[in-house]
DNA sequence: TACATACATTAAACATGTTTATCATATATA
DNA sequence: TATATATGATAAACATGTTTAATGTATGTA
């Protein structure tokens, strides 16, 4: 029970390694297992036996950078700051993340988003994860009397994200696109839904 | 400059037609280009000279019946259609539409999303057509008093279409989820968004 | 008509993700 | 300690998308 376990895991860090500095290096899709193998020194099947395969190697290798940028996030906001303040806050730290590499977040996203959610844990949790957060941000601006007793938290939530994921894609695939002019584009969706979120102070 | 254009279009007519037959009977993943070449008379290579790759040739057999339907959409709305009413229109047309086959229309999204627009001009023809209509009924409703002024219509346009490819994945990606519920979603995101875009009635 | 060129087609080779069958050894058991 | 079993690692094979180099033929030209 610890020293064959050991070894595996010392092998799978070897991978994540080779994995992490040759997809930064080369790009995924210009990075063969073969040649992770050869950077880890282990066989190529090593590979699949650890991590099933390349999609799921690049998901290891990425997810926990995203995950500490988000959490990094979450952990900066300014305290009371609003519901869409804190979210155009995590969109900013999360566009500048994936600046640093966009063609490396654009493979894994789109290699990944469209998957059932059990092919892809690490990038699906956010379904677990980060909606729920939102969703109580939501309800708490629901109590304070700002947002509208009638919006569904959940389903807000699900349009947040899918505003952002919208973004995000703009930003990954077109190259002159610049981070401002993402997050301009980002703030100004937000204040569209927002606009009919947020109760009218006029009303009767 | 014709009979060889002939054989050559004809040959490309065999490909698209065995290349439909396979796609719908087996799935974009399970079917293999030598497949489709041995189904289509012709080797594999011709196919790759024909349409540059796999995904390439799933798009040209798929973006005919998308823009078919989505025509058929746009000619059968009701007159003098809100905005509303008409992009629910729309979005019922569609998803009924990827019911037909859930997983061969996931795959091709999947495929072509997040690639630059130069690499999948059918999908991306959407960006030059679709938008500047949704733009022109945004402008129209504008005028007509029901939507705030400083509302930007192309902004707009990307908005409901970021949401409606976010209930699509949860569509495609999700088998338990029925046509209904999907569309229920989407009606209620719908309204979350208008809620803040029309004009208040009772302002001052 | 005879010939040169352009080009559609293809067989074979190649690249690479993944599977399979095998080997070696750590672990458990007697 | 001697033996059996479970399993991590791997070489080789396989599957399949794509490229390359070669072939034959339609088209244009003399």
């Amino acid at each position: 029970m610890t020293r064959r376990d050991d070894i595996k895991a010392e092998t799978r860090e070897l991978i994540l390694q080779a994995a992490h500095s040759l997809f930064w290096e080369k790009g995924a899709e210009k990075c063969t297992i073969r040649g992770i193998a050869q950077e880890a020194g282990v066989s190529a099947a090593t590979i699949i036996v650890h991590f099933k395969n390349k999609t799921a190697l690049l998901e290891a290798v990425l997810s926990e950078d995203i995950e500490e940028t988000l959490s990094g996030a979450l952990g900066t906001l300014p305290r009371d700051a609003g519901l869409q303040a804190t979210l155009l806050h995590i969109a900013t730290a999360m566009v500048n993340f994936y600046d640093h590499n966009r063609e490396l977040y654009r493979v894994l996203i789109r290699d990944t988003l469209f998957e059932p959610s059990h092919e892809s844990p690490s990038i699906s949790k956010m379904d677990s994860e980060y909606f729920p957060i939102v969703a109580a941000i939501i309800d708490r601006e629901k109590a304070a009397g700002k947002i509208r007793k009638e919006v569904d938290s959940l389903l807000a939530s699900q349009a947040f994200f899918s505003l952002y994921i919208g973004q995000i894609r703009e930003f990954l695939r077109t190259p002159e696109m610049s981070v401002s002019t993402t997050l301009n584009h980002m703030s100004n969706i937000l204040d569209l839904l927002f606009n009919g979120m947020y109760i009218q102070e006029d009303n009767s």
